[in-house]
DNA sequence: TATGTCGTCATTCTTTTGGGTGATTTTGGA
DNA sequence: TCCAAAATCACCCAAAAGAATGACGACATA
C-alpha cells in the first residue's frame, strides 16, 4: 500500500513535470489550457479510481468474503494480529467441525497431547474458556468459515 | 452508483467550466498553467479516489442477505422434522453460544442436570456426539444462526 | 380416564476437556 | 551460523461433559 502511493505521487510529478516542459516546446495555443486540463483531470480521475479500489479492496476485506464463500480464507492480519499459528487455527477449524482432540490427532498424524497443546494456545489466543466458545469468538473474528 | 458517477461528471465539468471561465477573467500569468494543472490533478485524484472507495466497498451487494440476519427464526419445520422441543433448541443456542452447562443452567434457572439431559437428548436427535458437532450439525441444518 | 409428550431432576460412571509444567526437535530468518 | 518461534510430545490433575437409567408432575388429548 506504501509503495502504491509513491507510484502514484510519481507518476503525478512526472505527468506534470512532463506537462510544464511541454509548455515551453511546443502547441501552447490560447485554448490548449482546457484541453491539458481536462486531460490532467481525466488521467488523475482514473489513477484515482484505481488507487481508490486498492485502498479499498485491501484495507477491509471485512464483510465481503463471509457470506457463503466456497473459497473461505481464514486470513490473515486477524490471525497474526492474535498471535495464532497456522497449525493452531487449522486445529481450531477442525475444532469447529465437531472433532474431538483424539480425532483430530489421528487426522493429522501427531499426539493427541500436541493436539491439546495447540488448542490450549489457542484458546488463550481467543480469550476463550471451552472450544465452543473458541468457535464463536473464532467466527466472529473471521478465522473460521 | 449511477447517481454517483453523474455527480463525479458534473462536479468535472463545473469545475472545467470555472477554470476556462477564470482563463478569460484574471490572473491568467505565464505560469499558472503548472499551478492550475496541479490543482485540477489534485482535486480530480481526490475524487477518483472518494470514487473508487465508493464503487469498491458498494460493489456486490449480492449474496449479502442470507448470512446476517438479525432477524433469525431458527424454524422450524426442520426442528419438529428431528423432533427436537423447543426447549431443547433453547438450550442448543445457548451451547452454540459457547456457554457451560452450568452456565446454562444458572441462565435458565434450572439444574445443571436438566442442561445436560436436554444436551443429551438434542444430541441424540441431531446426531452428534459433542457438542461442537452438535452446533455444527444445527448450522447446517438451519436451526442456529 | 388412560396415554403420551415435555420439562424437570437425581445418581452413577466414563470419557473428554482443559490447565500447568517441562522438554525436545524443526524451521525460518537475521 | 545462531536465535527465536513453532511444532511436537509427555505427565499429572481437575473440571466439564456425556451416557444410562429412573423418576415425577403438568398438560393436552384421544
Amino acid at each position: 500500500m506504501k509503495h502504491q502511493i509513491l507510484i502514484f505521487g510519481a507518476i503525478g510529478g512526472l505527468l506534470i513535470t512532463l506537462l510544464k516542459w511541454s509548455e515551453y516546446r511546443f502547441l501552447v495555443v490560447e485554448h490548449s489550457f482546457a484541453i491539458y486540463g481536462g486531460l490532467v483531470a481525466g488521467i488523475f480521475a482514473l489513477l484515482g479510481i484505481w488507487l481508490g479500489r486498492k485502498l479499498a479492496t485491501n484495507r477491509s476485506p471485512d464483510i465481503r468474503q463471509t457470506p457463503l464463500t466456497l473459497t473461505f480464507t481464514p486470513d490473515r492480519n486477524k490471525r497474526e494480529a492474535l498471535n495464532i499459528t497456522p497449525r493452531e487455527l487449522e486445529v481450531l477449524t477442525l475444532v469447529a467441525q465437531g472433532l474431538s482432540n483424539s480425532e483430530i490427532a489421528s487426522r493429522l498424524f501427531v499426539s493427541e497431547n500436541t493436539i491439546k497443546t495447540h488448542c490450549s494456545r489457542a484458546f488463550d489466543k481467543l480469550g476463550a474458556k471451552r472450544r465452543t466458545q473458541a468457535v464463536q469468538i473464532g467466527k466472529e473474528f473471521g478465522l473460521l468459515p
